[in-house]
DNA sequence: TCCCTCACG
DNA sequence: GACGTACGTGAGGGAA
């Protein structure tokens, strides 16, 4: 053991942060965040954090500091004895959604956080107390629970002692004496003796405080109680003491701490620094502490001007030097980032030498790992020029290496820049060497760009879908945001250094002072999110989901926009010409009707003219006060016969396909490749879908025939097919497997039509009616139910509407269960989970508001569903380069993801081979994590368009 | 920039 | 007692 007895004495702080949070709901009034989450109890934990950091200075205060929290589920005493703590009443209902928050506020105070599976917060605490007093540490556990105080040394000079901070009292080995009678030595014997209903500890029937007592003091130890206890003068108490020993043995083995559990986190690790204010500002605000907020100013003005006198590193800085704790034998764990130097943009370099280059680049590979940023002149990467790029190695330094800078009036800079081919020779290198992580915002774009110049970027991390991984539906994942957040550091917008609209340059013609700022930081604080980020994905459980699923579809992405697909700009300029026509006469028409000519584009308009002049019944609605114009309405009036409805739909339905499809769609054929190369976001759905923009190729209609049309312009090459695979009804097979429904699972098993077995079920009869409001009841349970939904889609008084959800649920009940259970869960923790642990975040379950907590809970039902549904795919792309390859079917391309459908492009003769191997990947993709036990389906169809293969 | 509308799964 | 009602997206056009 490590001997610290030479240094000033150490003390650390083990806060027992979930028992805090019951103590402080109770004792504190009801409040809530500008979210209408409760938030007292985190307030009040927040205001003991703060004061316990804020003793730092003073003498016998903390020098080290972690929280300690309970996990949920059960721990190994649970195995032991089946109802231990069985007796816990719930917690209440608005102190659930307060759990999950207690870690944004350690989180936001930096503080190390222990959180262990199977093992209780006490049993941490037992351990590290252990740990620390063995190199002769002082530990106070903040905490007044009974159970920690056998931790208490049974000596006046005790290195242990407790912090009750509600009563603001310390518990020593006295008030221990005080309260048991006993001395913390035997406060275990005396619990087991007289059992503890809190935790349902039996104890010995009978058996309270006054006679455990009286028992210790006499025999001195539980043991030579029930030694004694035969020769006991006879009693009810005697007798008692005889039938229950083994009961009391049993309680003295549940009372007992595990002292000896692996530490997640090291002791020195712990030390505790000034609270940086990065992190806790933004979780102040959000909650709407504003007492805290205004302290924190103060205080940490004043503690950098103590801290500058003494010459020691400023206030903003945290943690210690050494690289972040290791796991130990896989335990969780959560530490805090390495320490900080505050963000100085002036303190970027910008290399302008191969020779500075060169050196950049050998302290990458010392590290290991190297922040990577790429500046150019377009959000496009297919089309962006590369005007530089940038590296961060550690934090604060980072540096910019321009490469095509220089505009009209800016030649003399030329001269400044490293020569293109051997600087971008360097860069492949490292980028392609793969022994060093690189590490990016976004890399699907700098892959992207960087194809281009024949680099591909591995191995990498990617900060923007880590955050996403472990943060979705709590906020976005921009750069500038997650900065402001984790860092609590604004960046140098872009726009400041390129201005806007008519006066903005090409980033290529940013001064090389200004874009080296810019450009430096982007890298710098890249690297700064990685290190936040990193340290929670393991103990927050996004490995998986990140590893396997997400991180690895980024170079099938950027693969797939940079193939882009063919688009036959003929086809679709025809079709915009036959749209103008039809378009131009309904116009007329629909003046005709109306007697006046309007922009019948403008809802505005629209409504004005049907709802006053022409004198039909409409509604207004909204704060708008407009009238609704909407599909619904005006096919209702259609089919009442009102002639200028159905022409106006007409004439909507032509001005968007021609607006947004074949007018559109032509701008975006790239000249050079005579392709459309749309581009996936990652982090764009809360449910882990991808989106598609510019253009959306998620979008392109099918289910209109004049629609329909559109998709005949997306081909193939001469001598190609295009491939559609789509998941047959992949989102009502996975609600029948999560939510474990035997009649949805075997009809799907056997094959059936879905909706007729529901409709049979539901109805007793299968017609088209019924069929009907089958599939449309079958989806409104995707969806979250309500009645009135349901009864405005199927056209039916809510009360009959009610009776269907009934009847479904009576014939389903593990679809009830599903909905109660998931709601239940995510109140409690905040998030939902798909099959394969992707999370997403529900901030508004709790709110006060009803239609947004209604919104949320209806969200919340469908997020696991469409969410496993989204991994699958994505599972499935992941690995179908390599299944295509192992077939010798290498150039067959994967060209689109739409939801549920993966398009590809290959030789004619290829498809009976590609489709074997692209039906297996894709009915297996859930496999090994997870195995569904409903079948997936996999419906193929080839042609020599989009259109022809559906 | 917001709102409305509508294309897709 | 009123609210506003199916989940997830992106894009274009009009109005302010």
């Amino acid at each position: 053991m490590p001997d610290d007895s030479e240094t000033p004495q150490k003390h650390l702080y083990l806060v027992d942060g979930s028992a805090f949070i019951f103590r402080a709901y109770y004792s504190l009034p009801p409040l809530t965040n500008p979210e209408g989450t409760p938030v007292g109890a985190i307030l009040g934990y927040s205001n003991m954090l703060w004061k316990l950091a804020d003793d730092l200075h003073a003498a016998d205060g903390p020098t080290h500091m972690a929280v300690i929290l309970d996990k949920a589920g059960t721990s190994f005493r649970n195995d032991i004895y089946d109802q231990y703590k069985a007796n816990r009443p719930e917690a209440p209902e608005d102190l659930k959604p307060q759990f999950p928050i207690i870690r944004d506020a350690t989180r936001a105070f930096s503080l190390p956080m222990v959180e262990e599976e199977n093992v209780e917060a006490d049993d941490m605490i037992a351990s590290y107390t252990k740990e620390a007093v063995a190199r002769g540490w002082k530990v106070t556990i903040v905490s007044s629970d009974k159970d920690l105080m056998q931790l208490i040394e049974p000596k006046e000079d005790s290195l242990v002692d407790m912090l009750d901070t509600m009563k603001d009292k310390r518990i020593g080995a006295a008030e221990v004496e005080e309260k048991f009678g006993v001395g913390p030595q035997l406060v275990g014997d005396m619990l087991s003796l007289m059992g503890d209903s809190s935790d349902n500890i039996p104890g010995v029937p009978g058996i309270g405080p006054k006679t455990a007592e009286k028992l210790l003091t006499e025999y001195g130890s539980l043991e030579g109680v029930l030694a004694a206890a035969p020769e006991m003068k006879k009693s009810k108490m005697q007798e008692r003491l005889v039938e229950f020993a083994d009961m009391a043995r049993l309680s003295r083995v549940l009372v007992t701490l595990k002292d000896d559990c692996p530490l997640p986190i090291a002791l020195d690790d712990m030390e505790l620094q000034t609270i940086p204010e990065g992190p806790l500002v933004p979780f102040l605000e959000k909650h709407g502490f504003k007492a805290l907020l205004k302290r924190v100013g103060q205080v940490t003005d004043t503690d950098a001007a103590n801290k500058a006198i003494a010459g020691q590193p400023r206030a903003t800085t945290i943690g210690n030097a050494a690289a972040p704790a290791v796991t130990v034998s896989g335990a969780p764990m959560a530490a805090r980032p390495p320490k900080m130097p505050p963000i100085d943009p002036a303190a970027y370099e910008c290399v302008t030498t191969l020779d500075a280059l060169g050196r950049w680049i050998a302290e990458a590979r010392a590290e290991g790992l190297v922040a990577f940023d790429t500046e150019t002149d377009s959000l496009e990467a297919v089309t962006a020029n590369l005007a530089g790029f940038s590296l961060a190695v550690r934090p604060g330094q980072a540096c910019y290496v321009p490469l095509s800078h220089g505009g009209s009036d800016m030649f003399a800079e030329k001269a400044d820049q490293v020569p293109f081919d051997e600087a971008m020779a360097m860069l492949k290198d490292l980028l392609e060497d793969d022994s060093i992580l690189k590490i990016g915002q976004n890399l699907k774009y700098d892959m992207s760009v960087l194809v281009q110049h024949g680099i591909t970027i591995a191995p990498i991390d990617d900060t923007m879908v880590m955050s996403f991984n472990l943060d979705a539906g709590e906020h976005g994942h921009g750069m500038d945001e997650l900065a402001k957040l984790h860092l609590g550091h604004e960046c140098i917008s872009y726009k400041s250094v390129t201005g806007t609209g008519k006066s903005q340059i090409r980033f290529a013609e940013v001064p090389l002072s200004e874009a080296t700022k810019y450009a430096a930081e982007d890298a710098d604080v890249t690297l700064r999110l990685w290190h936040h980020l990193k340290l929670r994905m393991a103990p927050e459980r996004a490995v998986r989901i990140y590893e396997l699923t997400d991180r690895p579809v980024i170079q099938v992405l950027s693969k797939m926009e940079c193939r882009g697909i063919k688009v036959d700009r003929a086809v679709l300029a025809r079709l915009s010409g036959e749209f103008a026509e039809q378009m131009q006469s309904l116009e007329s028409e629909i003046h005709q009707i109306a007697g006046e000519p309007f922009t019948i584009g403008s809802p505005k308009q629209l409504g004005e003219i049907l709802f006053e002049k022409m004198g039909y019944k409409g509604k207004r609605k909204g704060k708008s006060g407009q009238y609704s114009t909407d599909v619904t309405i005006l096919e209702d009036m259609a089919g009442q016969g009102i002639e200028i409805a159905r022409k106006v739909l007409d004439w909507r339905q032509l001005a968007k396909l021609k607006s947004t499809y074949t007018d559109a769609l032509q701008e975006q054929i790239n000249p050079n490749t005579g392709r459309v190369h749309t581009s996936y976001g990652l982090v764009g759905a809360q449910t882990g879908r991808l989106s598609s923009t510019d253009p959306n190729l998620q979008n392109i209609p099918i289910r209109t025939e004049i629609g329909r049309q559109i998709r005949d312009a997306f081909v193939a090459e001469p001598g190609n097919v295009i491939l559609a695979a789509d998941y047959s009804q992949i989102e009502l097979r996975l609600a029948a497997h999560i939510a474990d429904v035997a009649q949805l699972r075997d009809a799907f098993a056997a094959g059936e039509d879905i909706h007729n077995r529901t409709a049979q079920e539901l109805f007793g009869e299968v017609n088209r009616d019924t069929r009907g409001r089958a599939k449309t009841i079958n989806f409104a349970i995707l969806y979250g139910i309500s009645r009135w939904g349901l009864a405005k889609r199927l056209e039916v008084e809510p009360d009959e509407a009610q009776a269907m959800i009934d009847a479904y649920f009576k014939s389903f009940p593990g679809i009830s269960a599903y909905i109660q259970e998931t709601l239940a869960s995510v109140r409690e923790k905040g998030y939902s989970e798909t099959l394969f642990g992707r999370k997403t975040w529900f901030p508004r379950i709790n709110s006060k508001n009803q239609a947004e907590r209604q919104g949320s809970e209806r969200a919340a039902i469908n997020a696991p569903i469409q969410g496993t549904s989204a991994d699958i795919i994505k599972r499935a792309m992941a690995r179908m380069d390599d299944a295509l390859a192992k077939a010798g079917l290498a150039h067959v391309k994967m060209l689109l993801q739409v939801h549920d459908e993966l398009v590809f492009e290959l030789p004619e003769s290829d498809v009976a081979a590609a489709s074997e191997v692209i039906r297996n990947v894709m009915m297996g993709a859930a496999e090994p994590a997870v195995t569904i036990s409903v079948p997936l389906g996999v419906d193929i169809g080839t042609g020599k368009s989009w259109g022809e293969a559906h």
